[in-house]
DNA sequence: CTGTTAGCGCGTTCAG
DNA sequence: CTGAACGCGCTAACAG
């Protein structure tokens, strides 16, 4: 277990103070050529690396930002993270992800560690049960500390700081008013449980869309449900009504996918009988029969600008900093799920 | 941007010294209880959290681990952070997670980053072009750093180290058994150039089957491919060839969905003309038509065995320290692309 | 009961 | 050209 090598075990090496190899390995014209040179190559064959713990604590600066994301297995965050960490690459920032599990508990722990030091600031998007709990503190104490403070996709209005959300309501508007277009005229909205805040975006974009090419809102076509395995009974029941639906939207790709299932296997045919839209970034949708046409959230993008954001913040001397709050605008991604006059993929 | 407070701030404000605040925040015996009373709860009023990189400074040591991962859009490896995760934070363990994107170059830097002290050991899965070139200096240096590495998954026998690999011989000794098992005497193996480690374990199993169950192993029936879509082209072929496949097993989910798909696409029916079999963690497999049979890896359970070697390495004071490789079984997760008597799912 | 000192590893004055 | 001293924030051994 050989200890990692110091400036001061170089120092004693040579019988020099640390603050001549400090200096000669910075090639400072203070040191003698023949010492930097002696003591670089020293340094250089026993691979002497800056001990990053002791610069952090001497610059206050760490150049790591840190990530909290309510899950990973998730293919949406993990995009995120990828744009995250391309920006990051480029400009040098180190990244550090951290997972709240949907857990209020957690998320404040996170924070609370990452929050002593050893990031320069936070991107994060909010766990589910801190969205029900709609108890914010934690964050109020973080900006309070200074650390700046970037949301993405769930945030909260309450929170003063720099945001980014992909255009729930317009990706939502643009997938039913497809539908709409394609002749659908009963059209489900398969959506989650009302405090969670993007469903309800979306749902608002479903009545937007329909409100405007003046389709009557059903309340029993706008279907609630916490987990997917709620979907079967209370699809087939519509199904097997007198007026069954004839499109689907689904606000995220799980309950899209499960659902275009049951249609498929209670007798109908998708898109012919019945037309289908998911809302995601996600993988499932490329391999389902048929393809599934989603909402693609540009999650990738969504991680490269939250950085972006947090590190204007970061750098910023100006004190009276304006926060911002970016829209990621959404695209129908069309696949085989929706009767269209292309068919891609 | 009001500065966090510290041990200093506190004793200027009650004009006792550094020490004593530190003693009296801990409580200690030592300090008079009027004392330790005002400083405890001025330091609760302003929420007090000891600054964490001059912790890790002066105890040598972070509690938190590194990982390393080619890349994360990736549900296998999403389900190894989870079991990571996990146990870090019944161990009270912070993670720092880190991409590769299966480039050398950014893996080295990696390492080099998170050796600096900031993390008390590393988990890693190679990155594919570190496999390709067959360089492994980097890790060899890190060992020689006395930094403790757990590799997984894509693991590298000229290494020592503490290693977790699934049992991928097994696992597609298993497939492909059950593949005979329902009658296929023709199967065709989707596996990865050669370089990739566990494409080749995986093969092995294959052939270990074949050999076995005393079918013949035909070359035209083992095809390599770096991207998915050159498996379009090839496999058309083979389907319409005098004696096409009547089983196919795939190294990856996605080789298994496209193939899946391609058959379906070619007038084959699963599983009655043709089956398949997988191999993965994944979510794909779940939603393809049919569903898809795969060998589960249990990505979690391995992230966390892969955790706890590493922390039994960090905490041994052992100087004979014995590097363990630890086989993680597979199981066959029965769908419906495969003939069986039950088919849950 | 309280304070001083030293040290974790580093960089930056400032003196010599 | 080189070194001593200081500070980042914290703890622990030692003095008083």
């Amino acid at each position: 277990m050989k200890q990692k090598i110091t400036l001061k075990k170089i120092a004693k090496e040579f019988d020099v103070s640390i603050s001549t190899v400090s200096k000669a390995l910075k090639d400072s014209h203070e040191i003698s050529v023949e010492v930097k040179e002696k003591i670089k190559t020293f340094a250089r064959r026993y691979n002497y690396k800056p001990n990053s713990l002791a610069l952090n604590l001497r610059n206050q600066k760490t150049k790591t930002i840190g990530v909290i994301l309510p899950e990973i297995v998730h293919h949406f965050f993990t995009k995120v993270i990828t744009g995250i960490e391309e920006l990051a690459n480029e400009k040098r920032y180190n990244v550090m992800i951290c997972m709240s599990n949907e857990s209020y508990e957690k998320e404040i722990l996170n924070l609370e560690m990452l929050a002593n030091g050893i990031v320069d600031g936070i991107i994060l998007s909010i766990s589910k049960e801190t969205e029900e709990r709609d108890d914010y503190r934690h964050f109020n104490d973080l900006i309070r500390n200074g650390i700046p403070l970037v949301m993405f996709d769930r945030v909260v209005d309450k929170i003063e700081c720099n945001k980014v959300i992909a255009d729930d309501v317009g990706g939502a508007f643009q997938a039913t008013e497809h539908l709409i277009q394609n002749g659908c005229s009963k059209i489900l909205l398969i959506t989650t449980p009302d405090y969670v805040v993007v469903g309800n975006e979306r749902k608002l974009g479903y009545i937007k869309a329909l409100d405007e090419y003046r389709v009557p809102v059903r309340k029993e076509f706008v279907l609630k449900v916490e987990h997917e395995f709620e979907i079967e009974g209370k699809l087939k029941d519509l199904i097997c009504s007198s007026n069954p639906p004839d499109g689907i939207f689904a606000v995220n790709e799980v309950y899209a996918a499960v659902a275009m299932r049951i249609c498929t296997e209670n007798g109908l045919k998708v898109p012919e009988d019945i037309e289908v839209i998911g809302f995601t970034d996600g993988v499932i949708s490329q391999f389902t029969t048929p393809s599934l046409t989603t909402v693609a959230q540009h999650g990738r993008h969504m991680g490269r600008k939250a950085l972006e954001l947090l590190l204007d913040e970061i750098e910023s001397q100006d004190l009276e900093y304006k926060y911002k709050t970016e829209l990621i605008t959404t695209d129908l991604k069309l696949r085989c799920s929706t009767k269209s006059v292309e068919k891609p993929n």
